[in-house]
DNA sequence: ACTATGAACATTGTTAACAAAATTTGTAAT
DNA sequence: ATTACAAATTTTGTTAACAATGTTCATAGT
């Protein structure tokens, strides 16, 4: 009975979350053009849904609804980019400092073991990798907080950091972040709130400074293979 | 030429917008049904610019969109209603910080003058018109970070705390809101970022404990009267 | 060769009819 | 009177056809 309750609103929002996943990957470059027709293709669903789903994405800001145009994947400005990490270093600071009070022992098993991994794909330098699970690892503290308000924000910036790094690259090659992450975690485990909120506070900031602004790359991806395996 | 610029998209957000205000002015009440007819009628579109609405409204959590049934103003649960505030106690006391730090003197007249239309609601005892200027010194505040993404969450999350006082009300009689407004403004003119970040706390946590959750009216107005003068 | 014009095509936007589901209304039985 | 059931109505959800706009491509002229 009812097998597809699961269908309708959920189907819609396991969409959303295949595209979002998608924008994090960076399989999904800004400016890449989000037909509906291939959509609704790409996920064996009618016109209508394809719609719905890229006004929510449109209403995060994280597709351009041109009128008589049609939907592209948004290109962060300079200014927006800016006003992304100013945002994170204003919350997730105050984040990570609720989070060391909250934090269990599960919790820093699974952040621990995510660190992991996060080490094991900066060694085989999967760069797309790397940035999800960097992005998962601020998702995970979010979480943390036991606020659903906090955390639909934060992930939001997420997906718009990723959106912007991949946008405009970062600076050198150098990648310290799974450091700062290892950080964090050892703060969260020592319950040094303060600790905490300050090592935040510095790896967003760090994060900041180390996009390049000079160069915003176009790579437009087709859309025919990003949505395979779904 | 394009005589309709201002249409189509524009249009929506205009509606978007009217409701939004009807929710913080409380003239709707949480748990109205939204339906698609008589907000056709009520903004004389049709009924996809309704349901486009309606959607967006969902995913600002505003609106409770149930499969087959309608759309209904939001019931925020009382964990609902402690999730926005603690955000708002997250957000809003730094962001008092930054205003401190950019605040002009133009603006500095505009608060003042806002300032006088509050007391002159609580006066009054226009309840309504004094929740809505009180949102809506909030709102300017956020104006003052320069930043479009802190502004629309701190939109949100006053959209939501409107929702959430016209649900559960408020303990007391006592409003010392408009005074408290006072205070941060003096700071703001002081240029003590410190103060009107520790004002803005008090202040929010102050909201928060007033918040009477032993009662949860369900009064639901008419919506032909509410969209009135649009 | 390059630009300009226009037709053919493709894509998005809108409308209206239809299907499905819930709500209401009316009727009958206890 | 009240409950239970069923028909009728209303409301929401979906589909498909149509309209409008944008894009591409071919042709012709300089």
């Amino acid at each position: 009975m009812t097998v597809s309750l699961k269908s309708e609103k959920a189907e819609e929002e396991a969409i959303v979350e295949k595209i979002y996943a998608a924008l994090i990957n960076q399989r999904l470059a800004p400016g890449t053009k989000l037909s509906e027709a291939l959509l609704c293709e790409a996920f064996g669903v009618g016109r209508m849904r394809v719609r719905r789903v890229l006004l929510l994405l449109a209403n995060r800001e994280l597709v351009d609804l041109q009128p008589n145009k049609g939907a592209f994947v948004a290109r962060p400005t300079p200014k927006q980019a800016q006003e992304v990490f100013e945002a994170r270093l204003l919350i997730e600071p105050s984040l990570a400092r609720i989070a060391a009070s909250n934090v269990k022992a599960k919790d820093l098993k699974v952040l621990e073991k995510h660190l992991i991994k996060e080490s094991a794909a900066h060694a085989t330098g999967d760069r797309h990798e790397a940035i999800r699970l960097s992005g998962e690892f601020h998702g995970y503290l979010a979480e943390l907080s036991n606020n659903a308000v906090l955390l639909r924000v934060v992930k939001d910036l997420i997906t718009r950091s990723s959106l912007i790094i991949g946008m405009f690259g970062e600076k050198g090659v150098i990648n310290c972040r799974d450091d700062e992450h290892a950080g964090i975690i050892q703060a969260l485990r020592a319950g040094d709130s303060s600790r905490a909120e300050s090592l935040m506070h510095h790896h967003i900031d760090h994060l900041r400074n180390n996009i390049d602004f000079g160069r915003s790359r176009t790579t437009s991806e087709d859309l025919i293979s990003v949505f395979k395996g779904d």
